[in-house]
DNA sequence: CTTGACTCTGTAGTGTACTACAGGGTTTAG
DNA sequence: CTAAACCCTGTAGTACACTACAGAGTCAAG
């Protein structure tokens, strides 16, 4: 059966040498078995857990998060729920940022309508706003 | 003259002791002047300055650029175009990790959406769309 | 006068997710 | 056979914005 260097399974994944080593320094890849010189031999599988590690990325999960969604699919007492009641969560809280973030901005544009975008400084309506006595 | 002790001018502006020497480590505020035994004595200005420096903060401009838009005040031939212009590249800015928010919970919701939340994990659409050999 | 709250400097740690060496050994292509 | 390209461990550095000491000195209230 054909083992795979972590070069090999690093650039099928799109990712680093150095972070396939740090994802298995974090427990969120096994260990895999070694050649007698001490060389990673990863099974083709590896790739494909390093796939669902990048995707989950993607989707905006932590490392700590997909370790625990990894940690989920090993159990066999686990369900489909428990998957479904966590991207719940990080949708929740995807919008929290999102909801963040809108707030930032439309400050920010009130400040923009409101400067001519001329003259100087001090008569400057967005730094006069940062620089209030009272918010 | 009244002059603050760096508890009182934190306190004001509702920040820490340490974050106040932070900021000054990092240049964002003048190094005080220094009572005989040492303790930095600052004059009420810097409370503004501070509160400057927090609200810049909550709109998302990050240190390095709070930073900036203070240096910018201080020289006399900057305009408010200047300010301006950096208001609008942040706003451009949160737009983007808008958009890259926006796309990663159009993602995921649809996801759920698959997952009618029962059965095992064998079945569930969730993680067998992060499983998948071609994304 | 003592006690507790404050202040000082300097360094190191936190969390997140890598990234970059140094200083080796190994494998493979030509 | 050799040189390039790969692999190993372990440590340290990056960015961001703090936060937490240690160990010492100072100030204010009772």
């Amino acid at each position: 059966m054909t083992t795979l260097t972590i070069g090999k399974v690093a650039k099928a994944a799109g990712l680093g040498v150095e972070t396939v080593r740090f994802y298995e320094r974090q427990g969120l890849i096994a260990e895999p078995a070694r050649s007698e010189s001490g060389y990673r031999q990863y099974r083709p599988e590896a790739i494909r857990r390093l796939r669902f590690i990048v995707r989950a990325k993607a989707l905006g999960f932590t490392l700590q998060e997909i370790g625990d969604l990894l940690d989920l699919r090993a159990m066999p007492e686990s369900g489909c729920a428990d998957v479904q009641a966590r991207a719940e969560a990080k949708i929740a809280d995807i919008e929290e940022r999102i909801a963040q973030l809108d707030a930032m901005k439309r400050a920010l544009g009130e400040l923009v309508v409101q400067c001519r975008g001329e003259g100087p400084l001090s008569d400057c309506p967005i730094l006069d706003a940062l620089d209030e006595e009272e918010p």
